[in-house]
DNA sequence: AGGATATTGAGACTCTGTCTCATTCGTGCT
DNA sequence: AGCACGAATGAGACAGAGTCTCAATATCCT
């Protein structure tokens, strides 16, 4: 009965329970193509009578950053989204017109940070790189996909 | 009576009023050597007995990050904090212990954007690049500066 | 000095995210 | 299949960040 997506193996493999909640919000997450956030699933959850609650929206979310299925996006205005991921470390370019974003290894920026690293004296941990601009379709004009505020 | 720090003159300069409560809070945020938070200031400025309240903090906030008197941090915990900024663009790097900031030119993250943009069709607009870690001096078992949780 | 208006503080309000706790559910074991 | 145990859940309280309204005040231009 548990119908396996990259996600809700990803849980299983890291040791956590297959619950019911956490199967609807992976499959709710696959749905999106572009980023989401807490309460557009917490919406999407309500309005589709999952039963799941907001509490465990943000648990899972949290589970699934951790795990590396999801990472958090830090848009220009402040607020939180996400995007489903690939564990490998990588970054993003965001697209600030319908929210699609495309992975981007980072090859090139190694030399940047090992660079600031010598220039600064600082001893580098971590780095986070976003790009935000218009996707291909949205600058040819393509008016399909979904808009959003902000 | 008014005593100019960059800060108030840029204020000037972009043609905002110098009223009490920005020169207030530009001299609490000269006082800091590493990043501040709004709720810092709020506090600061609470237990100085400035007078300054809770709405113009985060109002000022606002302005003084619209002319590039300071910039927003997304710290990886997901809070926002601030550090005061030279106007041009550029980025930084963050002591992960005690909050101290470097700013660093970009000039090779030119190279990654431009191959990005290449790479997925995007227009990129923007971008940021935070990097995290630990300064010089806490690197060197300073125990002097001021500790932060988180 | 006088007046248009930008700015302020207080507090209500909204939204995000966390926490508690009693109940339920998944899972490994028999 | 049945049990037992701990992990996970939902409801709702809670805490904090940030926004908004509005009457009162201060700034700055003339
Ligand atoms: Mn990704
Ligand atoms: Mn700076
Ligand atoms: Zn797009
Ligand atoms: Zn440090």
């Amino acid at each position: 009965m548990a119908t396996p997506t990259p996600i809700t193996s990803a849980l299983d493999r890291a040791g956590y329970r297959l619950t019911a909640p956490r199967q609807a919000l992976a499959a709710l997450i696959a749905d999106q193509d572009g980023h989401f956030t807490a309460a557009g699933l917490v919406a999407a959850a309500r309005s589709r009578r999952l039963g799941v609650g907001r509490a465990t929206v943000f648990r899972t979310l949290e589970v699934l950053e951790a795990i590396g299925a999801i990472e958090r996006l830090d848009l220009p205005g402040g607020e939180h989204a996400y995007v489903g991921c690939k564990p490998a470390h990588h970054h993003h370019v965001v697209c600030s017109r319908c929210g699609r974003t495309s992975e981007i290894r980072d090859a090139d920026l190694q030399r940047v940070v090992r660079h600031v690293a010598r220039q600064t004296g600082y001893r580098v941990d971590e780095h986070r790189l976003e790009l935000f601009g218009l996707c291909p379709a949205c600058l040819a004009g393509d008016a399909r996909p979904k808009a959003r505020k902000s």
